[in-house]
DNA sequence: ATCCTTGGCTACCGTCGGGTAACCAACAAA
DNA sequence: TTTGTTGGTTACCCGACGGTAGCCAAGGAT
């Protein structure tokens, strides 16, 4: 039997949809050309939507970036990102781009700084506190170690190699 | 006594000094607000000059960025760039502007990876090989430790202190 | 069957930014 | 002094983008 409240909730699953199709759009091309180099209009035409439904669904550019960052911030990349590298490549890159745009946003700046806070009591919670260096701290030096070669591995793979990678990340997590 | 060639030098002097100004100003404002966020006028008028003066000098802002990266990947910063934090902060931000740029850009990215190859290199001649690693991966290492690091610290300089850094340099140069 | 809400579309505006062309002043060449 | 060149300014064009307003159709409510 199909009641009312049966279609209020698919119109707003539709709803909800329709929100998603554009984070997606959103996410895929502020990573593929930069969160200034991809309009709203392009993000709504990727979704095969127009811009008005941006407009009906947040209030305006930076709104749609800050429900992209909550959203990112909840979903986890897993830990070492560079071990499948294509796969990583455009996760990495709007990473990147969220890092800038918090550097210079304060207010964005305060959630990157704490998911990546949140990152490292996550992993510092499977290091066992071992030769007298804090567990925490290792899982600052494991996500720096992790973030760094990345970084150099997805501009240059052919100079820096897995093995470097794997070497890396076996120095510090001992 | 003044001679002909000695005014045709004061004259590509000049020349010079204004394209070393709108360099200058280039780098500063492109470090601060990225590279799409500082127009060609805003940056000739920090110069104190106008846009023309800009397409005197070059042949667009593409042109400018790569004079600009030119530049930029001669003069060296020194290794452990968050030793003296607030001094880094500009050069990390225009540093990480450029990997996007390059990561986006083939033509740019192979002069970055060049760049980051090079200042490996220049390391892993402070090391000697040791301990059944080779120096120049090392090197790789050092950089992906200095860098991962800065990123977290300048993000988050509270939750991410001076000892953490210190550490993790410790760690990876043995 | 009728009304009204809702979600998305279309057309439009103002601004901004890259790029161009005409112009002009300083200055070197004769 | 006159002439030509060079370095920079001014005014303008055009496309793109963020944002707004009015419209319209789908589809729930009564």
């Amino acid at each position: 039997m199909i009641t009312e409240e049966h279609h209020a909730i698919r119109r707003r699953e539709r709803r909800a949809q329709t929100r998603t199709a554009l984070l997606d759009a959103a996410e895929r091309l502020w990573a593929e050309r930069g969160i200034r180099g991809a309009s709203l209009e392009d993000i709504a035409n990727a979704a095969g939507l127009t811009k008005g439904a941006v407009y009906s669904n947040f209030t305006g550019k930076t709104d749609l970036l800050l429900a992209l960052l909550e959203r990112y911030t909840r979903a986890d990349l897993g830990l070492e990102m560079c071990a499948r590298e294509d796969e990583a490549r455009l996760p990495v890159l709007l990473l990147v781009e969220f890092w800038l745009y918090g550097m210079r946003d304060y207010s964005a700046g305060w959630r990157i700084a704490d998911w990546y806070a949140a990152r490292r009591d996550t992993l510092a919670q499977g290091f066992p506190e071992e030769n007298g260096m804090p567990s925490d701290q290792r899982a600052t030096l494991a996500m720096a170690m992790d973030f760094g070669l990345t970084l150099q591995r997805l501009l240059d793979p052919d100079r820096v190699g897995a093995d470097t990678y794997a070497a890396g990340m076996r120095l510090v997590l001992e």
